[in-house]
DNA sequence: GTCTATAATTGGATAGAC
DNA sequence: GTCTATCCAATTATAGAC
């Protein structure tokens, strides 16, 4: 807190345009997708100029990758709060079938930029891929540290590789903002538990 | 059969060339995706300078469109031949598990068609989706009413919604050609029978 | 049928006024 | 901080020679 930085109130109006940018690109980025999504358009959307946004970003690339990455910080601070909203101790398998809820209804009701980085990730350069490993190599990570922990606790089967079904299970669960409507004939909650009985229950040890 | 028509062998160059470009762009689509994919690069996998492709298509997007086609008949085929082996009296489960594991291993193994078609089909413009929807809404039903009959016959649970779970399924087993190789850790034909075991013995009636 | 050359368009990015 | 004007690169598509 030195004595040159800028007064409080300047700092909440910069930062207020860049956040509607932000907000306006994720909009952009989820509708149309990452090369159909052109800054004249995301300008549009935040009632400005092509050219005033490089006075927030560098370039689109910058844009876009801010979005993917608050995008996947929604996903996993959702997943965080079911998890510890059902324990510790919890099983193994009703951990995972928490989770599933939980990202499910994040990325459908949720802000878009859970949409725009499910949408995105895959179509975007390179070099925004290689900038966003960390991440999400850690998101991936956290679902099958979820499927080992119900496989080691007898909760899951075993015979299958968490590596895989964890993917398999973030491909499937990710589908949802491709088809799901608000207004549409599911409610999000229906789906949720529909594809959490299917994947989870799937997994389970019947006995 | 007019006596206009062209000789034989001249249909046949005609024909080939027209294939080349189409293999050539489905393994660009398939690698790059829809936007990145350019007509110089295309043209020069197919050995040729870019301007020569209009004189086989119309368009960029009339060659897209041809490949995503090929891609769902290729894919199609697969099923059906594996839903033939199977029997028309197999149970409804044994038959869902025969098509998973028949289309997992056709969208890894198989041409590039079916990579770019589950690649490119979200990217790619309106139009062509729209011109592609008959195919892919019947691709789509095709598992629906593999499900429902599973449903019907006793054999898979019926507290779950055949379309919506449907739709899961498609996505799930997509979502392999997205990070597998076939020089890397899983064989295919394992990992396809992990995606049947989860997602088909989750549908399964246990007794 | 294929080539070369080029038109036409688009979209990301920069410069300078205000 | 935002606007207007403009540059520049890339890409689809066309024209005409061979």
């Amino acid at each position: 807190m030195s004595p040159t930085e800028l007064a409080p109130d300047r700092i909440r109006k910069g930062e207020r345009t860049r956040t509607r940018i932000l907000e306006a690109a994720a909009d952009v980025l989820a509708r149309k997708g990452y090369a159909a999504a052109t800054l004249t358009e995301i300008a549009s959307v935040a009632k400005m100029q092509a050219g005033s946004l490089y006075y927030h970003f560098d370039s689109k690339d910058a844009i876009v990758e801010e979005v993917l990455a608050v995008g996947m910080e929604h996903a996993r601070d959702a997943i965080r709060a079911a998890l510890n909203a059902a324990g510790e101790d919890a099983s193994g398998h009703d951990r995972l079938m928490a989770a599933v809820v939980a990202y499910v209804t994040a990325i459908t009701l949720d802000s878009d930029f859970t949409k725009a980085n499910i949408r995105c990730f895959e179509e975007s350069p390179e070099a925004t891929r290689e900038n966003l490993a960390v991440p999400l190599r850690e998101f991936a990570n956290g679902w099958v540290r979820l499927i080992e922990a119900g496989q080691r606790d007898g909760s899951l089967r075993s015979d299958v590789e968490a590596r895989v079904i964890a993917r398999m299970t973030i491909a499937a669960m990710n589908s949802v903002v491709g088809w799901w409507r608000f207004d549409g004939e599911f409610n999000i909650d229906h789906v949720a538990r529909m594809f959490a009985r299917t994947v989870v229950d799937g997994l389970a040890i019947h006995g």
